[in-house]
Parts: C-alpha cells; structure tokens; sequence
DNA sequence: CGCTCTATTGACATTTTTGTCGGTAATGTC
DNA sequence: GACATTACCGACAAAAATGTCAATAGAGCG
C-alpha cells in the first residue's frame, strides 16, 4: 500500500487567514485563551504550522488578528441590533438587550476578559467609540435632562452585559438557578431604572 | 575580591509555600495568569525554581494552591463583611457593598475570570457555599416572601460585583467617567430593587 | 505548455519552560 | 558535638512551544 498524502489545498490569503481565525476562535471559546498554541491552531484549521506563521508572522501577531477580528465583529452585531429600533420609548431597552445578547454569545464577553486579564483591555476602544456614537444619538433622539447621566447609566449597562455575558452560566449553574434567570433580573434592574428616569 | 552568595534563608514548610503563593499572586493581578511562569514565580519568592517544585510538585501544583488559597481569603473576607452588620434594613445594601468590595480589590474578580475563561469555574463551589449560607441567613432574619427570588436576586448581585470587579476600571477609563461612578450606579439599582421589595 | 508567483509543507533549529538529581546547609534532637 | 531530617540550590536533562528554510505544488497567464 501505498502512502497517501492529502492534497495539498490552496486558498487565497483572505481565504487562508480567514480559516485560521475560525479555528481560533473556536479553541478560544471551547478551551480559553491559554489553548491558543500554534500547533493547536494549525491542527484546528487543518494546516502545518508554518503556514500559520506565514500568514501572521508570530503566534501573537495570531492573536492580535483574532481580537481585532473579534471586536469588529462584536462592534458590528451591537450596531446592527440597536439600529433595528426606532421608537424612543423601547430604544433604551432594545439597546441594554443587545448588548446583552452581544457579549453573550459568541464569546464576546471572553474575549474582554481575556483582554482585561492579559492587560490589552486598551484594544477595546472600538467598543468606546461605539458606545459615545450611541450616546450621542440618544442625546439627539430623546434629549434627557443629563448627558453625564447617559454616559454614566450605559457604562453600567456595557459592564452589567459583561459580566452577565461572561459569569452568568457558570453562576447560575453553581447556585443552581435557570440560567437565563440572571439576564431578565439584571434587565429587570435597568429597565426600572429607565422608568424613574423618564417617568418621573 | 571574593565571590559573594546570599545566605540560604530556611523556612518552615508552611511559610515557604505562603511566600511563593504571594509572589504569584502578585503576578497574576500585576501580569494576568498568562504570567505564571515558574521561573518567574521564583524569582518573584526569591528562591531556586527547583525549591518551587520541591514544595508544589509541578507548576500545575502551584497555580492550583493558588486558586485555592485565593478562594478562601474570598470567602473569608466576605463573611467579615456580611457579618459585621446586625440590621435587617442594612444588611442587604452592606452585603452588596461586602460582594463589590470582595471581589473590586485582591484580584477577586480575575481569579474568577481565570477560572472561568479555563474552564476550571467548577472550582468556586465555595462561593456557592458562602452565598447559600447567607440566603438562608437572610430568609432567616428578615423572612421575605419568596426563597427562590432571595437566591435570585443575590445570584445577580454575585455577578454584578463579578462584572463590576472585573471590567470596571477599564471600561471606566475606556469611556472617560469616574471609576467609582459604576459601583455607585451598580449599587444604587440593587439598593432601589430592594427598596422596592421590601417597601411595596 | 512553459513560466511566474506564492500558498503550503516537512524537516530542522532555536527558544522557552518545565522538571530531575546529587549535593549543600539550616534546624532540631540526642 | 554528632546525627538525622529536609529545605534549598546549581547544573543539567527533558519537554514543549515557537520559529526558520529550502523545496513542493496549485493557480493564473503568456
């Protein structure tokens, strides 16, 4: 018998770089950041080492590819979900909503910690301009007394979502709570907070 | 001139392991887990890297006396807290502050962080523990109506202190506010929440 | 087809990190 | 003081992880 090789596939470099992230990202959420080693992400993505390093230089470079990617990524689906609502009424609410459902899902919330714990939390400031962008808008849609308020309240609403995002199952689980319970009292919280505002 | 050595400094076992256990500990709240490196934990204790595995066995070893050791400083710090206040008004608002203060200083929440983003979150039982003692203090003392909205809402304020503890200051600063301004606001909601439980 | 370009690769080199081992030196005990 | 115990260390070995390089092989193009 004879030895068979696979046939040697070739992408383009989007193509390539593309896969690798994926492979990334995939490890990055089943296993954390410390499984990020350059033999596991070659083997994920179905390529030799050195083909990872020929098309991110270093497993860092790797790295700050896949946060890059990650945040652009998070940025956009915060965008696109607040966009959706035009009433000013629900808008507030919309918005806490879909950042929960951002740094709730694919990882969101682990990679900002990951980032905070490797102390590369500066590389977040895409999730700042985005944030001061919504502002902004509310400040012009539905003009509240207070614009420090604003700020303030959805800084609370980023770290609550965060914090839900990232230790909400794993709590839950331990105390033995439905795990989405967490999520709709902590939206119970700020909505409360959205009614005395405006209400009264 | 003749070659100097440092006097070799004998330690009981016990103060031999506390003190390479507090030189990771530095390490990991200054450089984040990714940092734990055994030549670099020794250096940091001030003794051979072979002393380290002498009393730990492996790095492995280490990192893991490590969890546990910050753990129970956590729960313990906790109970101080909570246990200080006597009045059942306070005592909810002051346990809430004992949670944000807890896990807001000594590396509380990126221990968390860490054993979550490595999968290892299982080892935080004793949290459980520690917040269900205090459920049933709590149904014990003040007698609210419903048990599982007790464990809910202190589930949320668990988080909420992890999310603040952890994220906080970076999105703080990330965002240009005072970085006491989020615990405030944090505080503030479940202070209202509560208000509104026990008042009407 | 012949040619160029470059994504891809295995084999190897280097660096980093962890772990082993025999010997040394504090400390307590008799 | 003699001795046993063991915390401690330097030097080295082993393993793991990263990175280099020359050669190979798809794909487009004349």
């Amino acid at each position: 018998m004879s030895i068979e090789r696979a046939a040697r596939v070739r992408r383009s470099p989007e193509a390539a770089r593309e896969n690798i992230l994926a492979a990334c990202e995939a490890i990055l959420l089943e296993q954390g950041p410390q499984a990020l080693k350059l033999a596991d992400v070659a083997a994920g993505a179905g390529v030799a080492n050195a083909t990872v390093l020929h098309h991110f230089g270093s497993i860092d470079g790797v790295q700050t590819a896949l946060m890059t990617r990650m945040i652009r990524q998070l940025v956009q689906r915060i965008a696109v979900d607040f966009g959706q609502h035009q009433d000013a009424v629900g808008r507030v609410g919309a918005g806490a909503r879909a950042l929960f459902d951002a740094f709730g899902t694919r990882g969101g919330a682990r990679l900002a910690a990951w980032l905070e714990l490797t102390g590369e939390a500066r590389r977040m400031t895409a999730i700042r301009q985005a944030v001061q962008e919504v502002a902004a808008l509310r400040m012009q849609l539905d003009s509240p007394v207070d614009e420090t308020a604003v700020q303030d309240f959805m800084l609370v609403c980023v770290t609550m979502a965060l914090g839900v995002g990232l230790f909400g199952d794993t709590m839950a689980e331990l105390l033995g709570r439905p795990p989405e319970r967490i999520r709709e009292i902590a939206l119970d919280l700020i909505e409360a907070r959205i009614r005395q505002e405006t209400g009264g």
